[in-house]
DNA sequence: ATGAAAATGAAAGTTAATATCATTTAAGGA
DNA sequence: TCCTTAAATGATATTAACTTTCATTTTCAT
C-alpha cells in the first residue's frame, strides 16, 4: 500500500473511532510510513524532531499504538529489548532473516512456505489469519 | 532429548567453561526440563521455591541465561511483556499455532517447511542456524 | 464563538531485566 | 584434610523500556 493511502486508512480509523486529527500525529505516521526498516520508538522520535523538535516521546508512543490497532503497524520483538515496528511493506507480506553476529536483517517472501503452514494448521483444526517467521543465521558478510 | 541427558549436557558445558556446580543451579534445570510449557522467570521461580523456598530471583535469571547459552533453552518473546523459556522437546524441533481468541498453543512439524527456509536464505546468501515460526489463528473449539 | 472531548508534552510510575556486592560455597592443590 | 581462590548465591540497587497521569492546549461539532 502506498503511503498516501495509509494516510487515507488512518483517517477513516480516527473518524470512525470519533478520535480528534493533529498535525503531530500525523506527522508522526507519514515519517513512519515513508520508513522501511523495523523502527524503535526512539529512532522514529529522534527523526520526526528533526523536523519538528518539541514533539514529545509519549505522542510518538500512542501514534504507534494507534497505527498498531488498525494495523497499520505491526509490532515486533526481534529479542534485543525493544519493540520495534514494522511498516506495511507495498508488496505484501514478508519474512525475515537475522544475522545473529551482526543483527543485519533481510526479508523475503515465499509463497510455497505460507501455503505449507495453512496445510500444517489445518491438521490440527486451525484455521491462519497471520504468522511470524524468522530465520536466525549468518549474512554473506559474517558467514 | 531426555532430562537426564540435559543434565549431562549442561554438566559438560559447567566442565568445559571451568564453572562450578551447585545444588540449587542443578534443581533450577531439573525443574526446567520437566516442563514442557513457555515458562517465564517468575512461573519458574514459584515452581522452584515451592520445594526450596529460599530460591532468589537472580539465581534462576542466571540458570536460565546459561541455559540459553549452551542451547538447552529457547528464549521467546510471545509479545506480552515477558520472556518465556522453552524446553526443548524430546522429539526434536517444532513450531506454535497459537489461538489469537484463547491462547491456546498447539505444536506442529514440518520438515519440508524447514528445507524451503533452507533455500530462501541461501538465496540472499544467508546460514540458517535457527528459526521460528508462529502461526496466529483459531483454534478448533474458537473457530 | 463556545464548550465538551481528545491530544499533547513533561514528568512520574511501572515492570521486567540486569548489575552490584557482601557472603557463602565448590573444588583443585598443598 | 585444610587452604586458597574463583565462582555462585541472594538481597538489593540500577537500568531501560514501556505506560500512565495530569495540567494545559487544541480540535471540532454545534
Amino acid at each position: 500500500m502506498q503511503p498516501a493511502n495509509k494516510m487515507a486508512v488512518l483517517k477513516s480509523f480516527i473518524d470512525a473511532k470519533g478520535l480528534k486529527s493533529t498535525s503531530q500525529r500525523d506527522f508522526i505516521a507519514e515519517t513512519f510510513f515513508k520508513t522501511n526498516t523495523h523502527i524503535s520508538l526512539d529512532e522514529l522520535l529522534s527523526k520526526v524532531r528533526k523536523k519538528t523538535p518539541n514533539i514529545g516521546y509519549a505522542t510518538v508512543y500512542r501514534t504507534m499504538k494507534l497505527l498498531s490497532e488498525c494495523g497499520l503497524a505491526i509490532a515486533r520483538q526481534f529479542g534485543d529489548g525493544q519493540t520495534r515496528y514494522e511498516n506495511l511493506p507495498e508488496d505484501g507480506h514478508h519474512d525475515h532473516i537475522i544475522c545473529i553476529k551482526c543483527a543485519k536483517i533481510a526479508e523475503f517472501q515465499n509463497p510455497k512456505i505460507e501455503q505449507l503452514q495453512i496445510e500444517a494448521a489445518k491438521k490440527l483444526g486451525f484455521t491462519v489469519v497471520n504468522h511470524k517467521l524468522e530465520l536466525y543465521g549468518y549474512c554473506p558478510d559474517c558467514a
